[in-house]
DNA sequence: CGATCACTTGACTTACGTCAAAATCTGTGG
DNA sequence: CCACAGATTTTGACGTAAGTCAAGTGATCG
């Protein structure tokens, strides 16, 4: 596998620049490329835990389901995402993780991880900043969740997808696909099925959002950003540069 | 200082048991304790992040504003938490962080961390280990707040509470001292400050929680866990012996 | 002993949920 | 190319948890 292709590379290229040896070390991380169909499940929770997967292709996501049937959609997977991260801590699942459409995932046990705390600092400093944009993102969403309306709500998510995939899909521009029913997008964002259709109607009618189908148009990312209150601090703007850790 | 003072290596000694060398270490990290006034500001939106605390004594919280003037707590920090791990990868502050009572804090460099990483893959797992930890518990709010009614977020918190607190405390026995006022937990739970009030009411017409300023008395764990959806998984039960690691 | 602050209580409003029916899309086989 | 079945999505009527506003009741403190 030529290190072009890693996807892995590319993100971790995203917060420190890689030495050989480096980017040799994150290769290995995703050997054995596994082919995965859509809505087939990684993992449930309870299931021992001591791997990671790195996302090839394909889009993913985590969830809890409540006592009352309810689900909670935790996380959406983008390639190059790595899913896993929060378990480090603990021997089971926390949480179930589901395939959106078909896609390649790679496994690596815990155990390589320790192998790269005890071989590049670097690349374990990126890891930590991994995890911990990682947070920056759950706290984001907890905030919009907790506080804001379904209209903010889903205009935030939408921005949010969009400005995560122009980090590896550079030009966009306002479309890309969204591979989710209403039924999963009410269950990210906490809301009724029902409720969610009538705020993508409202969007629509204020011209900030068009959808057909699973095409999503957003002719003003400005306004959509502004409707969902996004700050764009957490994602990208000031990720920090790490000179210091990789120098 | 003396090692058994240490609130950070108890906590760490919680994931892994440590070296002398390690414990060493750890010690360094909280050097220059600073005592600092209840309602003090730690830092602010914005401001560089270039240092974590370390929360010797004392309550804090994490907050952010929205747009309408509304305020959410993020999080509530206890004695041996560590503060400010969210920005490792960032240059500034995503969040204001504010003493709750009066307390002792130590501050040490973000370089600090990349020593550690440099020097003991053991303590570079527990780092890790804290912070995906620390991601469990945001994810555990996330869906409280995303999901559920007032009674259950309320008995949910109150319980989170007591269990943490029970891990540095032993014998709290379902009574403990929360500092926080109605409007603090309004903007811990997403409610408003009256619909706090009258929750409390409902949880004491129940018998599940009574509370009398700010001293809370839980008569039956297991029945507010239940009331809360609690689930135990994620907070202690099943950290990761790490033993690999530290091995 | 007022003055200020935190909490409680009640009346009314609102955003979103629920239920159920209608409309639309998707895919399959004839 | 059409017909039909099963999902999705949309629309409408109605219910409810929690918000808002405002007045009242305690605490705490100079």
């Amino acid at each position: 596998m030529s290190e072009d292709q890693s996807c892995i590379i590319h993100h971790f290229s995203h917060y420190c620049s890689l030495s050989k040896e480096e980017k040799e070390l994150l290769v290995t991380l995703e050997e054995s490329p596994t082919d995965i169909k859509s809505g087939a499940l990684l993992w449930e929770i309870g299931d021992s835990a001591n791997e990671f997967c790195t996302l090839k292709s394909g889009w993913a996501y985590s969830y809890r389901h409540l006592e009352n049937g309810d689900r909670q959609i935790l996380e959406i997977y983008l390639p190059g995402d790595i899913i896993g991260l929060r378990e480090f801590a603990f021997s089971q699942r926390l949480e179930n993780v589901r395939m959106i459409t078909n896609g390649v995932v790679c496994h690596f046990p815990h155990k390589r991880l320790l192998e790269i705390f005890r071989l590049s600092v670097p690349l374990t400093s990126v890891m930590f900043a991994i995890a911990s944009r990682h947070q920056a993102l759950t706290t984001e969403r907890l905030i919009t969740l907790a506080r804001r309306s379904a209209r903010q709500k889903t205009a935030h998510f939408l921005y949010e997808m969009h400005a995560r995939l122009s980090q590896t899909n550079s030009h966009l521009d306002g479309k890309f696909k969204l591979p989710l029913s209403q039924e999963q997008l009410a269950d990210i964002l906490g809301l009724s099925p029902v409720h969610v259709s009538r705020t993508f109607s409202l969007l629509s009618e204020e011209g900030l959002v068009y959808r057909d189908r699973h095409n999503v148009t957003i002719p003003n990312l400005e306004a959509l950003a502004a409707a969902g209150e996004f700050d764009e601090c957490y994602l990208n703007d000031n990720v920090r540069p790490l000179f210091e850790a990789c120098a």
